[in-house]
DNA sequence: CGATTTCCCTGGCCGC
DNA sequence: TGCGGCCAGGGAAATC
């Protein structure tokens, strides 16, 4: 599942070829999740960044400046493609890969294509950093490399609620970009307990540098691809070798040699050391 | 408002 | 080989 190391590995691929670029046609699967994608037409593209998991890609119109918001969801992918010799061109015919939601064809020739098989992403069209209509991503959390983010800040944020400290990083709100597979290597790491419903102030820094230290990790080594996920050429990542904690249910704990347990924690399958992580 | 529940999706895998 | 049943799970919407 794509979370912010894979969503950062295809931006920065994005962010070397799609600036300076006008689109100039689209097609988009018919579904009100995909369709805004058609907005962004004769648009020019400036700059593509990223908050969270989100992919924003700032488009210029005629009407005003805009983003095209992109969430991969469980199985999203967006890579681009060279154009063809030929000048064949035109995505408005459809799509050319059966999972293909919304195609995007450049004034270089080039195509820019989404594929998701099974719909959990979704594109959106919105006034540059208007996000009304986007309730995450407007109550999202600092960037976790965020200078103005430290274990105290992190702390706080966790205060303000009694859910599970695993649920409250999956939701978005503490820090941004941290989905299950980095959440239950962070708290592995900072061995503290997926369900802890209240954390130490030490516990909080711990935790904070745990989750800069997986996520860098999983950057440097171009994302972590269990099954779908891809870069914007299409290559798979290497992070999934280094990790240490999530799908090793059963397998012995790497610090202390206990079984790691797996069980389902509001409803997202989580992996932890019963031992070591208190 | 915050917490909880439901729903969206389909390939892959398991057991018979 | 075929097939029913179940699982994975981020986020939005509905409900409590």
């Amino acid at each position: 599942m794509p979370e912010l190391p894979e969503v950062e590995t295809i931006r920065r691929q994005l962010a070397l070829t799609l600036p300076g670029r006008t689109v100039v046609d689209s097609w988009a699967f018919d579904h009100p999740k995909f369709t805004p994608a058609s907005e962004s037409v004769g648009g020019h593209i400036h700059e593509v960044r990223r908050r969270g998991k989100y992919l924003l890609i700032e488009i210029t119109r005629p009407d005003g400046p805009h983003e095209l918001i992109i969430h991969l969801g469980m199985t999203g992918q967006l890579r681009t493609e060279a154009a063809e010799p030929g000048g064949v061109g035109g995505v408005g015919g459809g799509p050319r890969d059966p999972y293909d939601r919304a195609r995007f064809e450049l004034d270089d020739g080039t195509v820019l294509a989404y594929r998701d098989v099974r719909r959990f992403g979704r594109i959106a069209w919105t006034p540059r950093g208007h996000y009304d209509g986007h309730p995450t991503l407007a109550a999202l959390g600092p960037e976790p490399f965020d200078h103005a983010l430290d274990g105290a800040a992190l702390w706080a944020a966790l205060r303000g609620s009694r859910r599970a400290v695993k649920t409250q990083l999956l939701s978005q709100r503490p820090v941004a970009g941290v989905g299950n597979i980095y959440a239950d290597e962070a708290l592995w790491i900072a061995r503290i307990r997926p369900a802890a419903r209240t954390v130490t102030r030490p516990q909080a820094v711990r935790l904070l540098e745990a989750i800069r230290s997986v996520l860098s990790a999983g950057i440097e080594h171009g994302g972590t691809t269990l099954r779908d996920y891809v870069d914007a050429q299409g290559r798979s990542g290497e992070n999934q070798h280094h990790l240490l904690c999530y799908g090793r249910g059963g397998k012995p704990c790497i610090r202390c040699g206990e079984p790691l347990r797996h069980g389902v924690l509001d409803g997202r399958g989580t992996t932890w050391c019963r031992t070591c992580q208190r």
